[in-house]
RNA sequence: GGGAGAAUUCCCGAGGGGCCAAAGGGGGCAGACUGUAAAUCUGUUGCAAAUUGCUUCGAUGGUUCGAAUCCAUCUUCUCCCA
């Protein structure tokens, strides 16, 4: 079989580990217990957490055991890693409803050991509250404590961003927890391996060596490539916020578009990166640049969907998108809002309520700009009037308002 | 504990009694060019019943015809000395 290792270096996710030999060594050779932290900080995962379920996927599949530590105890101190301000501190409650659902969206990746389809290595969850929470702070300094020079932490990228702002001690901390996450895992668990994005690049290799020293045992620590735009920027937000995985959040079209409406110089990284699909192909398929890039971003588009949501769910957006963009626009799927029936007064809707009350602009103002620049089109008829009124009856077969050159929305009674 | 300073719109950052809904940049949105890409150029970017009105410059009170701007108290942050 082939080695996992090979496999993930090849697609590129891999981008440092502590021991590439001995990493590669033990994935081929045993049935390896590892972990992935989850900061509990929101309700859903979103596309930054991507990657990592990728990797927990792949592993998975290649017979090693999942754990997937949520950052209960730690989500209340907050990682300061790359962050310049310090986070809000969450109360116990929204943590625990938050990896709920982490747990139902990451079903969709990952077999759970109390589910019917996981075999002997189905994926086990804790929580780092467990065992954090009850840390006697005297213990925790006179036996982890002392493994750990500040003068060494400093030096650590994850804290240089830190600097000048200023850190507050209970984020120093942070590292120590992370770090103690590892321990306990690798002692109660048999849990070798710390894999993440890799931005927590410090975070992991203290934890190797604080199992190294207090255990005299030697554990693995990977990190993976991060997402990032041609510029360097992380993946995954739009002007919107984050692209999440929750349908509620950014629905299946949504979701589509995001990555359908990739920069070109991101196909191929994307489709290495995300996607099962054979790097052979991907390389035959990007091949060239031009308009043909685009049916690649189609492709990974559609694929993605289908991870995330569903094949059924991918059909529809792909269908919708097909539609809108080509010639004729039948309205296949795509985000619709029912407007009340006491919307409508004499003459019709005026149009600039129609957009706000579609969520297409924040404003009335907001509305009248995108009309008085010719961005909004209602039926395929450019709109340039700020007081025109749609008409009732158009409204009761629905109408396709389209907003700028690729947002579209329909608008019925 | 003592002293000095800071807080402005989505972000950075000017503005130090009326000419301020507040310069400039970033980001966003729209238009042109394109390929549902990138780059570039142009417009725009508090809200509304829009030649006007209303809310907004950390919070609360005050001075004034008039306060982002002056005064008092408070909150938070930064720096210096212990």
């Amino acid at each position: 079989m082939e080695n996992i290792f090979d496999l993930l270096k090849a697609r590129g996710l891999v981008a440092q580990s502590t021991d590439e030999g001995g990493v590669q060594k033990l994935l081929g050779s045993e049935k390896v217990t590892f972990y992935i932290g989850f900061d509990a900080t929101a309700d859903s995962l979103h596309v930054g957490h991507f990657l990592q379920l990728i990797v927990m996927r792949h592993l998975q599949k290649a017979g090693h055991k999942p754990i997937i530590l949520l950052g209960g105890g730690t989500t209340m101190i907050g990682d300061p890693t790359g962050k310049s301000d310090m986070r809000k501190m969450m109360t116990k409650e929204e943590i625990g409803h938050n990896a709920e659902c982490f747990r139902r969206q990451m079903s969709k990746f990952i077999a759970f050991e109390d589910s019917e389809n996981a075999g002997d290595n189905g994926a086990i969850v804790v929580n780092n509250a467990d065992w954090l929470l009850d840390i006697n702070y005297m213990e925790f300094l006179r036996d982890i404590g002392v493994c750990f020079s500040v003068n060494k932490m400093l030096a650590t990228d994850a804290f240089k961003a830190r600097w000048e702002r200023g850190l507050s001690f209970m984020e120093l901390n942070y590292m120590l927890l992370q770090s103690y996450d590892f321990l306990h895992l690798f002692r109660t668990l048999n849990c070798k391996m710390q894999f993440g994005g890799n931005d927590q690049w410090s975070n992991i290799i203290s934890g190797v060596d604080l199992i190294r020293r207090k255990e005299g045992k030697e554990a693995y620590g990977l990190t993976f490539t991060l997402l990032t735009t041609r510029e360097g920027v992380k993946m995954g937000k739009t002007e919107k916020g984050a692209v999440w995985l929750d349908p509620e959040k950014t629905p299946p079209y949504e979701f589509f578009q995001y990555w359908r409406n990739i920069e070109d110089a991101s196909v191929k990284n994307c489709m290495r990166l995300l996607t099962d699909i054979p790097l052979a192909d991907i390389d035959a398929v990007v091949e060239n640049d031009g308009p043909s890039v685009n049916a690649a971003k189609e492709r990974l588009a559609y694929e993605l969907t289908a991870l995330v949501h569903s094949r059924g769910e991918a059909d529809k957006a792909l269908a919708a998108a097909k539609s809108l963009f080509g010639a004729g626009s039948a309205h296949a799927d795509m985000p619709t809002t029912q407007l009340p029936a006491e919307a409508v007064t004499e003459g019709g809707v005026p149009v600039l309520d129609l957009l706000v009350a579609c969520g297409l602009a924040p404003s009335k103002a907001e509305g009248r700009r995108l009309v008085q620049q010719g961005g909004i089109s209602i039926d395929d008829v450019k709109i340039t009037d700020i007081s025109q009124k749609i008409a009732g009856k158009d409204l009761e077969k629905g109408v396709i308002i389209k907003k700028g050159k690729k947002v579209f929305h329909k608008a019925m009674l």
